[in-house]
DNA sequence: GAGATAACGTA
DNA sequence: CGTACGTTATCTCG
């Protein structure tokens, strides 16, 4: 594309066209544009917010992403624009830099933080589907300049959004410049009397002003002596920048002299700040019109950016602008349902519906009374775990809503729907689609017998549960609510349209008063939102299977994650014992300790503190005296000052001998078991047991996660932390715990992935695989591997599969750098198939966009290809770890599924406790110990066929802490 | 009362 | 300047 400049003169700033009549949109608004100088407003942002206030855990500086989306939100809000497009500059360079070399020279260099903000904007705007536009040897500036000359032509509003001044001369009757004043608080609208007044000429002669004066930011420099003033006195009087200089004799004095002097230097300036208005665009103006964001692109890239407050100003901006959701029709159509009641006409009713329906997938609903997660600190009672109150089933376009609420019938089984329903449920040949499969089966089970559906109900026949299926397709979200799924893969809304909240309040204000004559309409909204629920389950899952088809993940969803769900359930629901009097005894003991090592911490620095009482707890108070009073040296820096963990404590010890650290040290590690011990006796519930949550969609790379408490950080590692272990028993009924664990999984998958031969020979040979990697390294005999050795080659083969570098390395052994860096080359050069494997791992996940497990499980790391470093390497490490940890939990949940059927099948009563990852707990009734050990050698250590063995350590017990040893 | 931060337990 | 988690107390802010 070529572009002359154009002649500077009037007609280049064409009046608007009083004769075209101004289009109009779909909806009767007159057509209105808002074009963004995207480069100057982002600078803007950049330096009114502190940069500090703004950086994501990552380090990406996000504080112009920040100012200039919260300003483009406030742009759409006020001027309510039909169309929006964002101009960008390059970094090549343009026919002004081109023109006159030294064009904007002397900037400072763009800072750091700055960097990459930019691309971020433009991910913003793609998931807001406002385009952007750059040419190649252009300015942002030209662009919106073209666009506005366009929008002029065509006879729409236009409102230009710019940091640049230049922007001013694009000022008409129907063109207006907003332009951010010191500190980016206000944008106010410049319109040619705005100008007239602040500048003393009219919009088309600013230009002709600033090339007198010039422009430092620009490197222009203008007419020494001359300024705004002057300048504007001159165009006044004569016109043009050309036509004053025509008249430059006729100036007297220094300034007319000064003039004639740089008279090329103001031409030039003119040529320069001259805005380009017909250029090539390769967007259509037409092609601006503001539409809906991508939801899904918004929610991952604000998690990511981690905007929570200004993603839903986002969503309200728009969706206040363009009046709801565009694709309201489909999804939105909840299909008419009709209320089953406990009586022999609802019965009927379902057994029709279901002849009719049960055969094809079915969206199935169980609304639930209480909350959908337990409250924190309270200990689960039965009824906890939710009440059926109904079940809405979603055939393709018929619906029936079962109310379960009323009393089950007393005598006659066959008096209600609840038995067909049970029926139904449990047929395994009748395919369904639920939310949240673990929290219905549970309920079902612990409360069914509460309701029509009677005791035992089984849930089978599940070929997709969303909340899972939504887990596998991105495994890294925070929430996965049935409201948030249907948000971001649906684009609509859980909430009914029509009050949502007034049949919320209903609802509530029915309960409280059951009596009241609106039973029937309380029943009535359940039903409703119950269908809405179950439809949007059913199209959730339709949109699902194909996408997990694509990828392979269905295997995954079906024979893995779905099952488990049920095992967990009856896990859950286990629990497992504990010996009050001993987590009593334990608490009073860790009490003691904690207590007295307060008293000997304040003790020691009772002189320097003038025996004030630190609150041992709060880092902040413990920085003021050990960096302030007792003026320590300082720590690894924090977010809020320096450090006082662990590390710098030992450090400060070293450094120092000060008693008070050793007191302190001793206290937190009273105080952590302390606590931990206080957080298991809160939840131990009336049956004595504690009952964990697994969260089945919480780690990104296929781990489980435990909840309420979290038993799978249970301590372990140090004496006092193994006691803990002494408070998990073996319950009523049973007579030994069994633990079982995969000895060295990771590095076995490691092995296997990377098909390194001597790794895998260690592992067939059953060596001490330490030991082993430790003769090779060191060059010795393995019986000659000292501890030192040992351990050393231990932190490193285990580092390895989180990505350690030999920095890391050295800071773990206390060793110097070079050390660690000799260390890793040595491993390298002896197990090279692991050193490829992990280049390549990472390789192919930056090419692909995800990393897989063995079963195929994926994880996405987009940030693989970041432009911010620490970004970049943090996602590296992702990608090593991803397979490695995903395997081994892949292999794990399909042990607990063997596991499972194998107890099932020899009518064993050994049941599954706990996981905590690679580990499983079980409980074993009289004179099934051989049995259950036998079970759990043979199925753990089969659950996938490695190319190396899976070794399954297995141990008896009377408590967790017996059963280990 | 909610949210952020520092600290620390596990695999 | 290894991964993956959940819980706690403290502190800040609205």
């Amino acid at each position: 594309m070529t572009i002359r400049l154009a002649p500077v003169t009037d007609s280049s700033n064409p009046a608007p066209d009083s004769t075209a009549s101004a289009p109009v949109t779909a909806n009767g608004e007159s057509h209105r544009l808002l074009v963004l100088d995207g480069h100057s407003m982002a600078f803007r942002a950049f330096y009114a917010l502190p940069v500090d206030n703004f950086v994501t855990d990552t380090g990406q500086h996000t504080n112009a992403v920040y100012g200039f989306t919260n300003m483009l939100l406030t742009m759409i809000r006020q001027q309510k624009p039909t169309h929006v497009v964002v101009a960008f500059d390059l970094d090549t360079p343009t026919f002004r830099s081109e023109e006159y070399t030294e064009y904007k020279a002397g900037r400072s260099k763009t800072p750091e933080e700055f960097h990459g903000q930019i691309n971020l904007i433009i991910k913003v705007m793609e998931a807001m589907n406002i385009p952007t536009v750059s040419v190649d040897g252009f300015e942002a500036d030209d662009i919106v300049a073209t666009f506005a000359a366009q929008a002029e032509q065509a006879g729409w509003d236009t409102r230009v959004v710019s940091g640049d001044r230049d922007a001013f001369q694009l000022i008409t009757g129907r063109t207006t410049v907003l332009y951010p004043k010191k500190g980016f608080s206000e944008i106010p609208p410049m319109d040619a009397v705005a100008i007239e007044e602040k500048y003393g000429v009219p919009p088309e002669r600013y230009p002709d002003l600033a090339a007198l004066v010039g422009e430092t930011a620009d490197n222009l420099p203008g007419v020494p002596g001359v300024g705004p003033k002057t300048a504007a006195k001159w165009i006044n009087l004569y016109g043009t920048v050309e036509q004053v200089l025509e008249n430059a004799d006729q100036i007297k004095g220094k300034a007319g002299q000064s003039l004639r002097d740089h008279a090329d230097d103001v031409r030039r300036n003119r040529r320069l700040n001259h805005l380009l208005r017909d250029m090539e665009l390769p967007v259509a103006l037409e092609a601006t019109e503001l539409s809906h964001p991508d939801h899904e692109q918004i929610e991952e890239l604000f998690d990511a950016l981690q905007f929570n407050t200004v993603r839903q100003r986002l969503f309200d901006t728009l969706a206040e602008r363009l009046g709801g959701e565009p694709e309201a029709v489909p999804v939105e159509q909840t299909p008419e349902f009709a209320v089953l009641t406990a009586d022999a006409v609802g019965a009927t009713g379902l057994q029709d519906f279901l002849a009719q329906h049960a055969a094809n997938l079915m969206g199935v609903h169980v609304v639930l009374d209480g909350p959908a997660v337990l409250p924190k600190r309270k200990i689960p009672a039965p009824g906890d775990y939710g009440v059926a109150l109904g079940a809405a089933l979603v055939a393709e376009d018929a619906a029936v809503y079962v109310d379960l609420s009323a009393a089950p019938e007393p005598a006659g089984h066959d008096a209600g729907p609840g038995p067909i329903l049970a029926a139904y449920l449990a047929e395994a040949g009748h395919p369904k689609a639920v939310y949240d499969l673990k929290a219905v089966a549970k309920s079902l089970k612990a409360t069914g017998h509460q309701t029509g559906l009677g005791q035992d109900v089984a849930l089978a026949g599940v070929v997709d549960d969303v909340l899972l299926s939504a887990y596998l397709i991105q495994p890294d979200r925070r929430g996965y609510g049935l409201d948030a799924l249907v948000q971001t893969h649906l684009q609509s809304t859980l909430e009914m349209e029509d009050d949502p909240t007034q049949a919320g309040d209903q609802l509530e204000l029915d309960l409280e008063d059951p009596g009241s004559a609106t039973e029937g309409a309380v029943v009535q909204a359940r039903a409703a939102a119950g269908v809405r629920a179950a439809w949007m389950v059913r199209r959730l899952s339709e949109q699902f299977q194909p996408e997990l088809i694509s990828r392979g993940a269905q295997q995954l969803l079906v024979d893995l994650e779905v099952p488990l769900a049920s095992v967990m359930v009856d896990m859950e629901l286990a629990g497992i014992a504990v010996d009050r009097p001993v987590l009593d005894g334990l608490f009073d003991d860790f009490t003691e300790r904690m207590e007295a090592a307060q008293e000997s911490a304040w003790a020691s620095v009772a002189e320097a503190n003038g025996g004030e009482k630190v609150n041992l707890g709060s880092p902040k108070q413990l920085q003021a005296l050990l960096f302030e009073k007792l003026d320590m040296p300082k720590t690894r820096k924090t977010k809020t000052g320096y450090s006082t963990d662990v590390e710098s404590l030992t450090d400060l010890l070293n450094q120092t001998q000060h008693p008070f650290l050793e007191n302190l040290m001793l206290h937190r590690d009273a105080t952590k078991l302390r606590q931990t011990v206080e957080g298991l006796r809160d939840t131990v519930a009336a049956d004595g047991r504690i009952h964990t949550t697994y969260s089945q969609t919480a780690a990104a790379t296929g781990r489980l996660s435990s909840l309420h408490p979290n038993l799978q950080n249970i301590p372990v590692r140090t004496e006092a932390g193994r006691r803990i272990r002494e408070v998990f028993v073996v319950g009523a009924g049973y007579n030994t715990l069994l633990t079982a664990d995969y000895s060295q999984i990771e590095m076995r998958i490691m092995a296997h992935l990377s098909e390194d031969d001597a790794l895998i020979q260690a592992f067939r040979d059953g060596e001490d695989l330490h030991r082993f990697v430790g003769a090779q390294v060191f060059g010795v005999a393995p019986e000659d591997v000292s501890p030192e050795m040992r351990a050393k080659v231990k932190a490193m083969s285990y580092g390895l599969a989180y990505g350690l570098s030999s920095f890391g390395l050295s800071k773990q052994l206390q060793i110097p750098v070079d050390e660690a860096r000799g260390l890793m080359k040595g491993y390298f050069d002896r197990f090279g198939a692991v050193r490829d494997y992990l280049k390549e791992v990472v390789a192919q996940a930056r090419k692909d966009g995800y990393t897989a497990t063995i079963m195929g499980r994926r994880r996405y790391l987009p940030d693989l290809n970041s432009d911010n470093r620490q970004l970049r390497d943090m996602a590296e490490r992702a990608a090593l770890n991803a397979p490695i940890q995903g395997s081994a939990a892949d292999i794990i949940k399909q042990a607990m599924l063997d596991v499972q059927l194998a107890l099932d099948e020899q009518g064993l009563r050994t049941r599954m406790l706990l996981q905590v990852h690679d580990e499983l707990i079980l409980e074993v009734p009289d004179g099934e110990l051989e049995a259950a050990t036998a079970v759990l050698k043979d199925r753990m250590g089969h659950a996938a066929e490695l190319t190396v063995p899976l070794d399954v350590n297995v141990g008896a017990g009377r408590s967790w802490h017996d059963a280990a040893h």
